[in-house]
Formats: C-alpha cells, structure tokens, sequence
DNA sequence: GGATGGTTTGACCAATCGGTCAGTTTCAGA
DNA sequence: TCTGAAACTGACCGATTGGTCAAACCATCC
C-alpha cells in the first residue's frame, strides 16, 4: 500500500503499474482486464495480486499519485513573477507534461468521461481550491493592468484543454498533419506561445 | 442495417441506440456491456440482438454518423465571407454542439483515447482532406491579412480541443466552478469569443 | 545443509461476458 | 376473424472476468 520494502517489491510494485497505466489509459477501468496488465507486466494474475489487493486498488494507486503531478506545473505560477511570463511558463510546462506523459493525460481523461467517480472529491476539494486560488492571482493581475481581462477560471482551462489535446487526442492530431514521424509538439508549442501571448499581453 | 422499415423497428432501433450513446460514451466500447444497453434502453438482451448483429455492429452504427455530424460546422465555414466572422461562428457552433450533444463528444473522445481502432481510416481520409481544405483557406486569408498568420491546421486543434473540453471535461469544469447547477456555456463562449478574436485580429 | 519468510504459480471458483436458439406473443393485413 | 410474419423472451452456451488458495519455489541467514 506504501513504501515496498524489498528490492523486488519496489521493481515489481513498478513493473505492475507501469503496465497498468498502459492498459487503464487506454481501455478505461471497466474495459482494462488484469489479464492484459499481467501479459504487459511479464508477470502471472495472481502475483499481480500479490502486490495490490484488487484491480481497483491497482487503479487507486496510479490515481492517486496523478492529481498532484498534474497540478504541479499550476502550483508553479509565481504571484510575483511577470504575468505573461508566469502564464506562458505554465503553458510550456503543461504541454511538456502532455508530450513526456501522454498515458497518465489519457488515464485522466478517461476518469473524467466516465464522470470521475474516483476522484470527485478531490476536484472539489483540493483542485477547485488551488484553482481558485490561482484565479485570483490572475485577477489581480487583470486589476492591474498586466494582463488583459478574461475570466480568469476559463483561462485555465483553456490552457488544459489546449495542452491535454495534444495528448489525449494524439492519433487525430498526428492522422491530420499527415507526417506520421513528425513530432507535432514543436508546432504545437509555437502556436499556443502565440495564442497566449496575443490573448493576454495588455 | 440500413433503413429501419417498421414503426417499431424505427422506435427500438432508436431507443438502442439512445441507450447505447449513453453507455457507451461513459465506459467506452470494452466497458460497456449489453446487458447495460438493454437496461437503459428497456429491452431485454436478446431482443437487442434482435435489431443489431452484435455489440460491435450497435457501436459502428452510432459511430458512423458521428463524423460527418461532428465536421458539419467546419464545412460551413465559407471562403467567401469576413474571415473572423467565420471561424468565431465556426467556434460558436461548435461549442453548440458541446452543449447539446455532449454524449456524442465523450464518444469521440472514448475512440481516440483507444487510438481510434474502427476510425482511423476516416480520420486519414476523410477528416485529413477536410481539415486541408479548410487550412488552405485560413491561410489564403493570413496572406491577404485579413487574419493574423498562425500555423492554421494548429488554429483547427484549437477550436477542437476548447470547444470539446467543455463536453468532455464536463465534471471537472463543473466541479471547479463550484455552483454545480449554473450552466458554464454563457460564459464559456464569452471567453472563446474573446481569446479567439484577440488572436485572429490583424 | 537446513530453516524461514518472502515470492510465484497452476488449478480453480462464482459471476459475468457476448451471443444463440427454440419457442411464444403480438401485430398488421386480408 | 384468421393467418403469417414480425417482435419478443427464458433458458442456455462457451469464454472471459476478478479473485482465491494450497502448494511450490527461492533467496538468505544461521
């Protein structure tokens, strides 16, 4: 449940859940089978449950990890920095998630369309708070005249929406530019500096 | 397969497929399960089957319409009208579209966080020229600077990735802007309107 | 070389899965 | 009112599901 304690369970407590982040992000909880994490894992059912007590808790541990990663590159965003600067930074950040972590995005997603039963709470909670909270330092910023008027609330989500897309939505982006090797993020990168930077440079 | 003759056959094949959209849309084709279907939809599991071949062909039939549905606002963007005007029109019915047929979105959503497995040949096809097409023409308008030059297939994924967040991200939107029972459409297309005229205006 | 405790597995379980089928009920048209 | 087709169902099928368990394996320390 916490910390393993031998080598093996730290490797194998891993192993498992690198196999099932493959596996959840893609199917969803109900549509992953543990058979299918056990093949990915290399390993047998029943040692997969050896180290977690149930599928559910497999998904409860990738879970739980995930909204504070997510939310850290937001957390990051400095009251007294430059506010385009900040919100810009953020922006990088967040797309450097999508592009260095696309399965934890996907597995997030999938919470969220089949109405985040596991972690209502915690939007509620712990991430409506930190939203708003940052909200406000945008606001003020706005106040100030450093940054242009916007809900500041829908500013951040449409800094998620814009960099999750790249992740979540990876094969139509990369099936409508075409160039299947190409790495889309460069682009992607490029554009959204110039998108915020147009919407909220005062 | 094709045209529901009966009354009946009419009414149950849509009553499937409403129960299916809802579903499916929420578990995503593995998790969703007939006997599910058939319980929304009032039916009992082998008259299900009665109508559709099998879960595969319930899926197929509600995806099929999906695309063409989901592409109309884009298509009816016209080359020969004011530029910001279209594409903020563009936006607006697309975010129309979040709103009045979210269950749709979420199915999309479902497909492309699997990797697309029953459309990827549509998306390389059909929405690959679409969206080319339609590039062509923002970037006809950039050079004649009546919109200001972003990468315009770039612009596209932005329009889809706000518009669809709103739909898909649905809980968390809700959850973060806290009264559960306000509608966030108002000001959500405000914001749209807004962060897309600043970036579009020459 | 044993003893010990952590690790692994084949065999198995009840429940659920998508789907079939023989037979019954319902309905529309003559 | 009769009849044939359409609509519907309970019972069932083999496969797969999440999970259990006793037994075996294996590394390590005495």
């Amino acid at each position: 449940m916490t910390r393993p304690r031998t080598r093996i369970q730290q490797r194998n407590s891993e192993t498992i859940l690198e196999a099932a982040l493959e596996v959840f992000s893609q199917q969803g909880f109900r549509g992953a089978t543990l058979d299918q994490i056990a093949e990915v894992a290399g390993l047998s059912k029943p040692n997969l449950l050896y180290y977690f007590a149930s599928k559910e808790a497999i998904h409860a541990a990738l879970l739980s990890g995930l909204l504070v990663t997510w939310l850290n590159p937001l957390r990051a965003m400095d009251p007294d920095g430059d506010p385009v600067a900040e919100l810009l930074g953020y922006v990088r950040r967040k797309l450097e998630l999508s592009r260095d972590f696309p399965r934890e995005s996907r597995l997030f997603a999938n919470e969220m369309l089949q109405g985040a039963p596991r972690i209502r709470a915690a939007l509620e909670g712990e991430l409506r708070d930190l939203v708003q909270e940052k909200a406000a330092v945008l606001r003020r910023w706005m106040d100030e005249g450093r940054l242009a008027p916007v809900h500041p609330v829908h500013l951040i989500f449409s800094v998620w929406a814009l960099t999750q897309h790249y992740a979540d939505f990876d094969v139509q982006v990369r099936a409508v530019l075409g160039k299947a090797e190409a790495d889309p993020f460069p682009e992607a990168g490029q554009f959204l500096e110039v998108l915020f930077r147009r919407l909220l440079e005062p």
